[in-house]
DNA sequence: GTCCTTAAGAAACGGTTCGTTTCCTAAGAC
DNA sequence: GTCTTAGGAAACGAACCGTTTCTTAAGGAC
């Protein structure tokens, strides 16, 4: 037949492409190098080029055309950007999301396990920071800094819910952010009145 | 040879050993039944005719001699309470804990990922309820009751910090407590000072 | 003590995936 | 047209899977 082979960009986009239809069908642990490869048409071998493990090809995949994945929220008030925040990250936590990540972090691969925890947990606090700061100027909140550990708390209690116990409900992330980080944030912020 | 052949609670304890054996030296994803056997001088039907996976014989054995693991300290005050609360809890999550635990929630065995689930989530708000209890007959804590959310906040950020990023220092466990923990309960227990 | 049921332990099975290697040849540069 | 690079097919030994078969030790019943 007439026998097209594929190169660079292209491979690699079918590639990716298998990764993602193999994560979706089988899941993380059960994806296998021979799957991929067949989903690709493609060989093992020419998965072992580029990646040494399950874990890094993976990763790959994941951050291939740079999705930015999570965009910070602007309701017009800091109870409706947090609760979409959370919402957000909660979608891309849950089902297939928490199964790769978990995959990944207990994989033997460490340097792979390294930079997904990098990733998960980099900005925390930066995605979080414009929103009070546009709570601030409304007067929602005061205006003492809120440390940066403070900051970090609603990505650190959502990856705590939907990557370690289950899916978050409305519910739970309305008691996320009403039980703890608003009230915590007014606190901090030097802002009394409820 | 005088081949003495174990039954019943000897043979069960002895496969116990082994896998804590096997989990210290080698890890939870590169434990199989076949090196649990050998370390423990039986054979894999053994292994099967008790436990249908590695994450059931695994989880049997870290749940074996129920091991209180996490206790309530009594330091006297609340911020040495929750340090040292933090501080046990470390331990306990980091390193091979850790990579039991994630070993375990990623792992195929639903049923025994839930059972995970349960275990390290159940008594998160329960342990610190005594603590709070405490500081506010202290005088530390104001008198309004504190929601069950908020009570299991100090777990919670554990759980975030060594399961998903690292094993904290002592500054991390300050942080978690002086800018978040503390000041939160002071607010929602109504006491206002500092 | 003897009998009898249970289960330990050894060994082998076919099957899957691993990670590597060999070989052929299509793609693309020059 | 020639040459270098890399895609793709196929096979490899090894490890572990989960199961099955068989022998025989352990331990209770009597």
């Amino acid at each position: 037949m007439g026998a097209t082979r594929r190169r660079g960009e292209d491979l690699e986009a079918a590639i990716h492409a298998a990764v993602q239809s193999q994560l979706m069908e089988h899941g993380y642990a059960a994806l296998t190098f021979e799957g991929v490869a067949a989903s690709a048409g493609t060989s093992k071998a020419v998965l072992y080029r580029r990646w040494p493990t399950k874990a890094a090809m993976v990763f790959a995949s994941m951050t291939d055309k740079d999705k930015a994945p999570l965009a910070t929220p602007d309701t017009g008030s800091l109870v409706g950007d947090l609760t979409q925040l959370l919402h957000d990250g909660n979608e891309l936590f849950s089902h297939r999301g928490r199964d790769i990540i978990l995959g990944i972090l207990s994989d033997t691969d460490e340097d792979t396990a390294w930079s997904m925890r990098e990733l998960i947990f980099r900005r925390s606090a930066e995605i979080v920071r414009p929103i009070v700061e546009r709570a601030c100027a409304r007067g929602e909140l005061g205006t003492h800094p809120i440390p940066t550990r403070a900051l970090a708390l609603p990505m650190d209690l959502l990856r705590n819910e939907t990557l370690l116990r289950r899916k978050l409900d409305d519910a739970g992330i309305g008691e996320i952010v009403g039980v703890c980080v608003v009230p915590l944030f007014e606190t901090l912020s030097g802002r009394d009145a409820g």
